[in-house]
DNA sequence: ATTAGCACTCGCTATTAAAGAGTGCTAACA
DNA sequence: TGTTAGCACTCTTTAATAGCGAGTGCTAAT
């Protein structure tokens, strides 16, 4: 276990290099107010502190660096909460300021505002659908080879998607086909919505519509959500500024990594309820070996609908964003489940 | 006016310098096939062309890259168009292989595969919705107190918006205020529905429907288009592997301008019909001095739509690049042509 | 008009030296 | 026995220097 002194002298290390980024040596430490002995002492300390793996040396004579495990003890024992100051409070507050009422709009500003307030890089990641019920379906011809069919759900959500018309198909028909829709999957999940259709409408669509067939894949395609929810980001190019990220390598990798959502996705994906943080080597992806990703979770009601996360560099100021983050995901939560739970 | 000599050592060292980014010195170039007069020869007319702005020195004594007025007499005078070979031609066919028949869609597939080809960032701006016609109105309540509406155009371009409804609105008042829109609106510009609806619909809704001043605005706002139409991208961050950007202040700005859409909107606005190059400092934006944007348009019928781009460093390969955006475009226009002018 | 020759410039690389920050160890101290 | 002063040593950073090579511009010869 680490005596209070190692603990002290970790958190000092910790707060010193988040804010310069420089290896810190002992003879800077013991010029700190906090601390109160001998930069030989410290030495000693330090020492016994790279031993057990929380802190390590750039080169032979360097001072030190947190290193992950560090970080991460850091994060789990020593952060002490952060209070938002009044200008953040405002800033965030302006999120819900606008008269907005789509979910995918507030989620997208909550990451913009959130990568201003930090200089990191925000990541959103959209209100899922999958639990969402089928509010109606509406088919609109466009001409006579085309159509568009328009899915709404009960949280507002609307998807569409464009296409052929069997040649024999007139608007009659169309109609028919769109009211058998209704009658059967509204109120469906939308998950639901593609296994229904084969199992319980295909029979119908036989009875009623010529080239049922033919039609039948198009509306199934269509009623198909997408593999993952939207990704918001805000700040894509903060991380340029980074010191660390001074290295083309890193820089390549790492924006060539945001650019590919389904990397992203991977990252964000599994977190459980609250503030979830991964420090560095634990997101397991070369490109983020050098970053630290937190990830707060919002919801409507008691179900789970997205996350908000701050990609930094892994010297971030963890107390700082995770007050933010935490703020800002109940916020979304309250305003959400204010504005959509009366369904 | 130039000697055929002294195009012949422009276009030369033009080539060569895209090929390999650094500066040519007359002795290098003396060694190249066409070229059959002396290093001391060429020095005397490299001099001529830099007294006249087509080539410039890095330092007093380095061999001469393009200048911007250079690459401009390249591209004017010079380009001989080069055929694409087979393996591009099918990588291009592949933007329409999918069953795809959202226009969208298929730009974006279009930015995609383009930088894919190239190595430098595509960036498409998706089709103009400005004078499509109204389809179809649709306004689905989701809960006592929101709605979606929901726009549907000639094209198959589909936007919606939510809004709060008036507490005392009732689900038959709604489906008047609907039918009403569309009796009024269909068929009209997407662009005149604002004015419209503050023009002729206004006095309709007074007589039809109670707190219709509530509403008026959010179906308004509703129905107001985007300031700009959509940009996709293709290869964002191709450009941190060009030599020219191995300079974090250039690329910081390059990359945050790109991930600006008003000044990327702002560079690829305004462009006549077929092919439009504009080298370095001709796009008058201080971030692009080091690149050259290439845009060609694409159209259904007569009717332009939109337009694909290259960006790309000053020192590009223009002479494939325009090859490839002349070809897609052609393509690109066929195919739209096809599957939407037979409304 | 063309070219060979040469002096000169500049950037790049390697080497060296000196300064500075920091460590680890030892010995003295409270 | 824990703490600290002192010191030798390591490694990075910076500056200065020198030599090399690529390239130019000019001059004089062809």
């Amino acid at each position: 276990m680490l005596t209070d002194r190692q603990l002290l002298i970790l958190q000092v290390i910790i707060n010193d290099f988040i804010h310069s980024a420089q290896p810190v040596g002992s003879r800077s430490l013991s010029k700190k107010e906090e601390i109160s002995f001998s930069s030989a002492t410290i030495r000693n300390e330090m020492s016994d502190l790279e031993e057990l793996g929380f802190i390590e040396k750039t080169h032979t004579s360097s001072g030190r660096i947190p290193s992950d495990k560090g970080y991460r003890y850091y994060v789990d024992h020593l952060l002490s909460p952060q209070k938002l100051d009044q200008q953040d409070v405002y800033k965030v507050k302006s999120i819900f300021a606008e008269r907005i009422y789509e979910l995918e709009k507030i989620v997208q500003n909550s990451a913009r505002i959130l990568s201003e307030l930090t200089n990191y890089t925000a990541i959103a990641l959209g209100p899922a659908v999958r639990d969402n019920k089928l509010k109606k379906i509406q088919i609109v011809p466009i001409n006579k080879q085309t159509a568009v069919a328009i899915i709404v759900t009960d949280s507002g959500y609307v998807q569409n998607r464009m296409f052929q018309l069997p040649e024999t198909m007139d608007l009659g028909e169309l109609e028919k086909l769109a009211n058998i829709l209704n009658d059967r999957l509204a109120g469906s999940s939308i998950e639901s919505l593609n296994d229904k259709i084969y199992k319980e409408v295909a029979l119908l669509l036989r009875q009623h519509i010529n080239n049922y067939d033919f039609i039948l894949h198009s509306i199934a395609d269509t009623l198909l959500i997408p593999s993952h929810e939207k990704l918001f980001f805000g700040g894509k190019t903060n991380m340029l500024s980074q010191p660390e990220f001074h290295d083309f390598e890193k820089i390549k990798s790492l924006m060539t990594m945001i650019e590919q959502e389904d990397s992203i996705y991977e990252l964000i994906r599994k977190n459980q309820s609250g503030i979830n943080i991964k420090i560095g080597r634990e997101n397991n992806n070369t490109a983020m070996e050098n970053c630290s990703l937190i990830t707060a979770t919002y919801s409507i009601g008691t179900e789970q609908l997205g996350s908000i996360s701050i990609l930094g560099p892994t010297r971030m100021e963890y107390s700082r964003v995770i007050s933010l983050l935490d703020y800002i995901s109940r916020d979304l939560t309250s305003v959400l489940t204010k504005l959509y739970q009366g369904n």
